[in-house]
DNA sequence: CATTTCTTCGTGAACGTTCACGGAGCGGGC
DNA sequence: GCCCGCTCCGTGAACGTTCACGAAGAAATG
């Protein structure tokens, strides 16, 4: 409706079409405190006629919850953390929440300013996906209990809940595959050495190479960047050696890229000169010839475990915590 | 800093603190009217000191301008939509706006709700991905005047912007590539019929064939859905004929996959029994063997457009406009 | 019939900020 | 000495909503 006025329709608007106090108004919308039945009809009535949207702006400033919640990703344009953003939005837009959505392209320098910035639009909590860096800016730029979940990778304090993925038991799980497979010569592409994720799935990955017995050459591992470009010359380094390894193993998608480049530079092939198994699922992996196995993380799930979380610590129904979700190993049929 | 208290500093907090009003220390924070240069300095000291972070939600209210942005997007799980947004994000940050974002799965009711809670977010405008559907309620839920701009698909009113890519200019420089790659039988696999972009793809590739003097023979191109299964089903259908095409375009990147799902189901290789030009350009292209010819989308350059022209809208300095970026095509090295 | 109780509704204040004033203090011109 | 104007700062109101009251009226009770 939102008849032709230039200013939206406010309560008390609705208040003087109907007869009533806006007060009144504010009960029918909200369903909320002593009214009766009737009138309650009736204001919604003319409510709907007039075409009124209550003001979140005003709601949130008096109740002093915004209903809204801060997403700070390193970069969206990565399939996990779409995924990941996927999830978010949709239990958060389930529970009511709107979502606030910031990107710092790894840059901690940005994700400062991004984090600043949803405090001052009062975001009631935040969900972040830590850049590399450091996070004490996290105690002194916002109030002491400001409610925080990290995703991907934890922040090094238990004041912030963290939702992630059972990295080492993923890695182990792709050794134990290799193995069956017949591969005893395994190596390792993972991202930047001082990330979370890289050192949990290196170090699952170096578990089950000792527990099965295996020999770690130390040449056939390699940290080079979170981004194609850097893994590829990384694996190169790797692959030209005359002993390299049958298998390798990465630990994300774009490293996973990033091998399969260095491959095809180095005119090998995956699956017949050297198996591959990456960490993150991605749409192509089937397509490719041959199929990538991979070990999937549960993206939707841990935005939503994320998001429930968060709003646990909002409400104060629940407390920060550390949970791992478990990983699937995608072998291609 | 945020001292221990447990309410957030507000402007009455810095002004009790420096001993001066409210409204000097709003003066000072904001570098905007009469204000001692000295008075300025002492009370920014005190702000930061106090960390002071302005509360943005009382700020909107009062200048009814909330310097927010919704995104509604039909898929964020989509690599072209999450570029996408990366651009709607970079762009807006820039220029001081926030994003909230919505996700409508492609489903038009989702879409509506997301749009209605956005408005009552008080965000000053709208980008909007349309999912497949009648849009009447942007006229009925909305404002007469508000800001819309649509990506990837119009809205068809003059009132909503618009930013698109040269669709049939894309589709033809794909059959132009073709051709001089010695095809002459050449087939389209499109989404859903009465989507804008299926339309406009497939009319490209139409008059570029006509022009060209090719034969369209009707049972080389095929609508199927947006999604890669539906498009693997009709491409099939195509591909199973004993007349079929030598080479296939595509109208999006799902559809690449399910076009690539059916020569795999079907025994045949891409690129060598048949070859492929696939709408939007996706990191595995060139790693998928042989490479994949894409038709790159300015994903990003869409975004921020976007939000160039929405920001034009809202302060009034530009107006609702059609603009279509070029694309590009990828042929891999 | 007076008093109490319950239901239903209205009034004033507040959230934190900006906007539109108005006023104090000071220097300069005649 | 008077008036004007400028610089600087403070006060009151408003944005649209919720919260904490309180009041009016009907129903119930003695």
């Amino acid at each position: 409706m939102q008849k032709s006025l230039r200013r939206p329709v406010t309560l008390k608007d609705v208040a003087a079409a109907a007869g009533v106090s806006y007060q009144t108004v504010s009960r029918a919308i909200n369903g909320f405190g002593e009214i009766n039945a009737e009138t309650s009809q009736r204001v919604l009535k003319i409510a709907a006629e007039l075409g009124y949207r209550p003001n979140r702006l005003a709601n949130s400033l008096r109740s002093a919850k915004s209903k809204a919640l801060g997403l700070v990703v390193s970069d969206i344009e990565n399939l996990f953390f779409a995924e990941v953003a996927a999830g978010v939005e949709a239990e958060a837009t389930e529970r009511g929440y709107s979502v606030l959505l910031a990107n710092t392209s790894e840059d901690i320098h940005r994700e400062r300013t991004a984090i600043l910035n949803l405090f001052e639009s009062r975001v009631d909590g935040l969900i972040v996906a830590p850049a590399e860096g450091e996070h004490d800016f996290l105690k002194t730029d916002l109030p002491e209990t400001f409610p925080v979940v990290a995703i991907n990778r934890s922040l090094s304090s238990p004041l912030y809940g963290a939702v992630l993925s059972e990295n080492r038991e993923g890695a182990g799980a792709a050794v134990e595959y290799l193995v069956t497979r017949g591969h005893t010569k395994i190596g390792a592409v993972v991202g930047s050495p001082n990330l979370m994720t890289s050192q949990e799935r290196l170090d699952g990955f170096r578990s089950a190479m000792e527990r099965l017995g295996l020999p770690i050459e130390r040449h056939w591992t390699a940290a080079g960047t979170i981004y194609p470009k850097g893994a590829c010359e990384a694996a190169i380094e790797i692959l030209k050696r005359s002993d390299r390894p049958t298998a390798i193993i990465t630990s994300s998608q774009r490293i996973t890229q990033g091998v399969l480049m260095a491959l095809r530079h180095l005119g090998l092939r995956h699956g017949v000169d050297v198996e591959l198994v990456g960490f993150d699922d991605f749409p192509w992996a089937a397509l490719l010839d041959p199929p990538v196995t991979v070990i999937a993380q549960d993206t939707h799930n841990i935005g939503r475990k994320a998001v429930a979380m968060l709003l646990g610590m909002i409400t104060g129904t629940g407390e920060a915590a550390e949970i791992r979700l478990p990983t699937r190993l995608v072998v291609p049929s």
